[in-house]
DNA sequence: ACAAGTATTGCATTCGTATGCAAACATGAC
DNA sequence: GTCATGTTTGCATACGAATGCAATACTTGT
């Protein structure tokens, strides 16, 4: 039971022109009478016409539509990314098309979705690209910009914080602060953002002249974090200091010590975490944290990608922007 | 320099068949022989062909496209909630249009929007639909279904929880563990669940011969409740009790209790949240709340948006779920 | 080999809007 | 009024795929 929509055509109909006349009231630059246009304005507001964006797309060859694809929408790291990115997009004129993978990134399926949606361009929110379609995008000419993955494929922008040196700070500052029985908290095996957090907190430890203590992994999940902090302490010696690979684990570790093994933050056992997202703030928690600039990450990453829209082909580009590290009090000996 | 796209009529010239016989190769249900189905699929193939959406909505006239409308993203709440409706309808083939508006609701140009955009149907998350627009989707047979949120239109169906419910047990729960100072914690003032958890809350201390002690607003927001807190324990006596309107306020009355007036929750102040979200059951705040059966909510709007896409006009339904209380040890007196 | 029936194919048209082109019209200078 | 210039308008076509219809190609039974 379809209602047959309105058309232009009825529009130029009642208004008594042609349908190109309709057409070229709803395009802001194209060239009509004021005398006409009134005319086929009111008709359309008594008919209730609409321009219908599909057909518009088809003719123009452009849907003004990006394509979203993010996992960990549970993290309030990218959900507020997520906010952002539709902010800017709506600003501009575009819509965004959602769609949502899992963290194992089986993104097959969705990639074909999207390269049949005809989106104009392609946003990554911590979600991985197999390298064929990272390669059919290319061929395609579909921007293509992540945040905070990386993908080795050419042809890709990706915007990231950087991870490295992130890692790096944490793994010195622990030193710097005393530590000896440091640990790591990994989050996805397969995530770029967290091998590179790992990487430089390694490198600093290294430096340093200390060894990691032990590694685990908890998915960037909370539960998986807790489960994590249990195996590492569940014989003594146990670490004095653990560095997570972001806040969202870092809570669950500060849950976890002091519900369960009664041990202080951070009289007892450090913790470092990484992002600074809201909750690290509270102060139950008071994280020390590596805060990646967000709102500067999804603005840049926008506009780069609208850029490459507009401008046809841009050569892709990888940006790493600087991240702060926030003193709180979750480590010992803070200020 | 926007690249061609390949068209079925060009893998039609490179498989010698005509463009209908590629086109059916890509639907389901249409009659091809095996014989040139291969030799079109392996043309396309050659060619890298994806069908155009576009193309086919147009002449389809079915954009299997579902409009998402979200406030509140900030609240892990919806943003699970948005996780949820994304994986039922990519499994049901649709794609998801994302709009999110400001919490004042100012949703004038998005609606406008998501009508030229052809969507078959309109969810809305925790953001409130203008009369006229409920009217023009109703005039439109577009079917909408409202996640937690009211309209006092007809023939737009809602999904929400047993919000009056919900703070009547939250009022006389406080009552019956001795509480008389109660306070009540109201979100934004323009949003219909807020207003039916204070109504059955408010009914319930009637009930009970009690008189709310004060009430504020914290429009949803952490740092509105944190300030709505500091002006409720200005002066003594202060609320012996506190019901907020939902758990991301009550996990900041008890941040801002605790860290800077020094109060034990529950020893001090009781406070009760609602939603259940993943923080009220942290260790820290073991928060006593009233549950939202989000999953079951979003899975019934959906469902039910669905239905009403399918069977063309199906009847408009207001579903209330029930909601159930948790209780944990955010109220003196616990188990 | 033939008729009748079925399965496959191509032709032509359609969806609703945008736009190049040429015709029609308005404006202004003289 | 005439001519030149600039503005508006309608016509016709295009975008890329789906589909009713008629034509053709296969089956099968005899």
């Amino acid at each position: 039971m379809k209602k047959k929509s309105v058309t232009s055509r009825e529009v130029a109909q009642l208004a008594g022109v042609s349908q190109s006349a309709v057409s070229r009231c709803f395009s802001p630059k194209a060239s009509i009478s004021k005398k006409t246009r009134d005319k086929v304005l009111e008709a359309a507001r008594q008919l209730g016409y609409r321009p219908n964006t599909i057909a518009r797309s088809l003719i123009t060859r452009s849907s003004r539509t990006i394509a979203v694809v993010v996992s960990q929408l549970d993290n309030p790291f990218y959900a507020l990314t997520l906010a952002k990115a539709s902010e800017y997009f709506q600003a501009e004129g575009y819509h965004l098309l959602l769609f949502l993978v899992s963290d194992d990134g089986n993104t097959e399926g969705v990639m074909s979705e999207i390269l049949e949606s005809q989106a104009e361009g392609i946003l990554m929110l911590a979600a991985s690209l197999a390298t064929p379609f990272a390669q059919e995008c290319v061929d395609r000419s579909i921007p293509v910009v992540m945040i905070n993955r990386t993908v080795d494929s050419a042809g890709v922008s990706q915007v990231s914080s950087d991870n490295y040196h992130g890692g790096h700070w944490a793994g010195r500052y622990l030193v710097a602060q005393g530590h000896s029985r440091i640990a790591f908290l990994n989050g996805l095996p397969t995530s770029s953002t967290g091998a590179y957090r790992r990487l430089g907190f390694l490198d600093a430890l290294a430096l340093e002249g200390v060894s990691c203590w032990a590694e685990e992994c908890g998915d960037y999940r909370f539960d998986k974090a807790s489960e994590a902090t249990r195996r590492l302490f569940a014989k003594s010696p146990y670490p004095d200091a653990i560095f997570a690979a972001n806040d969202h684990m870092a809570i669950a570790v500060i849950e976890t010590l002091r519900s369960e093994f009664g041990l202080r933050v951070p009289e007892d056992v450090s913790v470092i975490g990484f992002d600074d997202t809201p909750v690290a703030s509270w102060p139950s928690f008071h994280l020390t944290t590596v805060r990646q600039p967000r709102e500067e990450m999804v603005a840049t990453a926008s506009r780069l990608l609208l850029e490459q829209i507009r401008e046809g082909q841009l050569s892709p580009v990888q940006l790493t922007l600087p991240v702060v590290p926030v003193i709180r009090s979750s480590v010992r000996g803070a200020v």
